[in-house]
DNA sequence: AATAAACTGTAACAAATGTTACATTTAAAG
DNA sequence: CTTTAAATGTAACATTTGTTACAGTTTATT
């Protein structure tokens, strides 16, 4: 048995083939196809098992991988639905998961996964990173929304994205773009922006930005 | 070798008599000992070993326990630093970590994480929880701030907190904490709470909350 | 029971952001 | 190069939230 998506998993990715074959068949875990359309997780489910999506795609009301907030999420396979919350203590899904075409899904045990883990290193190494760049990536979210200005988010962005805050950078999304990640509407930041401009703090040309004044951006994280 | 509180640490906690004298004698880790106000651990600093807590207190800006964002975290030993930042792609410290007092830090490599985790399933089961506990609140916060309005953020939480939408339920936070957790400012609050009072949205008498009208409720997440 | 402290309600006003609308500029398609 | 679509700049106004201040209420302390 081989699948064919195998290597493009963020958990399973990185097997050596050896490990992959003897990995599926071994493993003690139930395969279901569901048709379009369906609900198969709902809010408050418990989550005892991983939910590994090999075929299809659904959606889900989350964060998005790119960054925006309660928009629907469509995930594709392959990837597993909901790694982190299988270990959590409220061990329940927190949204609804419906597909959007016919999906395959392979449910694992807890039990199996943690087998899985003892025996395989590479496999708990991924699942370990699988998890922890989605809390880093929640934990930038976080700290990007808790700041309340637009131009407090802007700043916090920028200096982000500006390995070197002395040089130019390039920032590939539009406004529109940047606005929804901000939360925020789209008129509001190009105000924002342009008010930032006209202070002197940074410069813009098309998508290539330049901290002008690294006191005032700091200033702006009130 | 026994610590004092090996007990109440969320990762070694629950192991048995056995396991935590074998696990610390075992452990190939260095212990390390700094003095009060040092800056031990900057930001971007590269993670690459678990830093354990083991004695004293340190303060980091970061998402607190209880729901804070952006505030001075106060973390007291044990605990550790930032599991979950040993594992990610981008393993750097979010944050600078300082000490409020004289602290004993054990730090522990990588590669010993994982062995430990080999070898020793609870081990294993109290990290992977640790992390996912982590998340699952992450999650939560995120769900809670990208709501827009005041009250758009009441009807969530109060939904969340009560069991039984039908009866009447308890908060205990006065209106500066919410305020503070909603990331708010209070009169702000203390006004949407009684519009949505007057709307016979809900009804309030001291801490005891009822939700009166749900389809109202609902129609605040937009 | 008296006093102080903390908490809550509320009002007037300021500031920030959202909404709508449209002109202008830039990029893409033919 | 021309035409069309997308992206940006900006203005007027509405709405929401923050700020400050203070009075009324409740809770804790003595």
């Amino acid at each position: 048995m081989k699948h064919k998506d195998f290597d493009s998993c963020p958990i399973c990715g990185n097997l050596n083939i050896e490990d992959e074959e003897a990995f599926l068949d071994d493993l003690k875990c139930t395969t279901k196809v569901y048709p379009k359309n369906e609900l198969i997780i709902r809010q408050g489910d418990v989550c005892d098992a991983l939910y590994m999506l090999t075929l299809g795609s659904v959606k889900t009301e989350m964060i998005t991988e790119n960054g925006n907030i309660l928009g629907i999420e469509i995930i594709k396979a392959p990837r597993p639905l909901a790694p982190a919350f299988l270990f959590s203590d409220n061990n329940h899904f927190p949204v609804d998961v419906t597909t959007l075409e016919e999906v395959e899904i392979i449910k694992i045990p807890k039990s199996e996964i943690m087998r899985m883990m003892m025996t395989n290193p590479d496999f708990m190494q991924n699942y370990l990173t699988h998890n922890a760049n989605r809390t880093q990536f929640l934990t930038n979210r976080l700290q990007l929304l808790s700041i309340k200005t637009i131009k407090g988010k802007i700043a916090h962005f920028l200096m982000e994205q500006a390995q070197d805050t002395t040089k130019p950078f390039y920032i590939n999304r539009n406004q529109s773009e940047l606005a929804e990640f901000f939360g925020v509407a789209r008129p509001s930041l190009a105000r924002s922006l342009s008010e930032m401009v006209q202070e002197g703090i940074i410069s813009i040309n098309k998508k290539e930005y330049k901290i002008l004044d690294m006191n005032k951006m700091k200033e702006l994280f009130v």
